[in-house]
DNA sequence: ATGGAAATGATAATCATTTCCATTTTGTGA
DNA sequence: TCACAAAATGGAAATGATTATCATTTCCAT
């Protein structure tokens, strides 16, 4: 584990959630550290490849990452004012699991994100 | 409904599956269409905001399109070879009305899909 | 036919990500 | 400590998908 891994694994755990490589890389530079663009997409690649983080897709397919272990959980997003609450699974988790098992997937994952207008909106 | 749109879903229909908006435009183009990657890019995204076509990510996060049935369903997709299977929602339909209604949401709408590897891959 | 709106497509711009390569840092045995 | 190879680093350029511009063409109603 070299020292840029620590890095970006430090400031994921303190950001918490997502963030994109861009977004981690000026998040560094801004706290004073001259690491560069390239050194963040290797880490990331390497604790991607460990298992240590997670990669998902942006709804415009842009990368982004967080560490393994946060609580998984999903979205309810205001599409009016982008009000965002995080929600448990619920149902969604077993209903993955089963449908996967059921064709004969593994190494499965899954996205459920539900969207619509809040109350002040 | 414009000349280029029908194209479009013309191609995806004779395709089947997912294809990217590079590869359709490959594909009409060997067939001595002479339709611009703009054009393809334009219809596609009319096809998708008017629901008529579906768009996913690849795992390099490439966007890919795939003509959607009017039954609303979700996704079960092999980060492998792509293949897809179109599946119900089943507990999730039930589990984001349950969860829009808690939080006052309306207008309301979700995603939900699942990936993984296929037997083959 | 004619004028305006919609559609088209070539080109350039954008933006995330990867590749290349020269330089710096690190680790290790003598 | 010293030498030296391997690993790590980061700037710059390349890549590749997608989007923005804009001049031109096609449609369509009058
Ligand atoms: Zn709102
Ligand atoms: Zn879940
Ligand atoms: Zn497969
Ligand atoms: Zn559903």
């Amino acid at each position: 584990m070299n020292k840029s891994n620590l890095k970006l694994i430090a400031v994921l755990e303190r950001t918490g959630g997502f963030a994109s490589a861009q977004e981690l890389h000026q998040i560094l530079r801004r706290e004073g550290d001259g690491i560069g663009l390239t050194t963040v997409y290797r880490a990331l690649q390497t604790l991607v490849d460990d298992k240590i983080v997670d990669l998902l897709r942006r709804e415009d397919g842009e990368a982004i990452y967080r560490l393994c272990g946060d609580t998984h959980h999903h979205h309810l997003v205001c599409k009016g004012c982008g009000n965002t609450v995080e929600i448990e699974g619920g149902a969604v988790e077993k209903w993955a699991k089963v449908i996967a098992e059921e064709y004969g997937f593994r190494d499965v994952g899954h996205t459920a994100e539900i969207f619509g207008l809040c109350e002040k909106c």
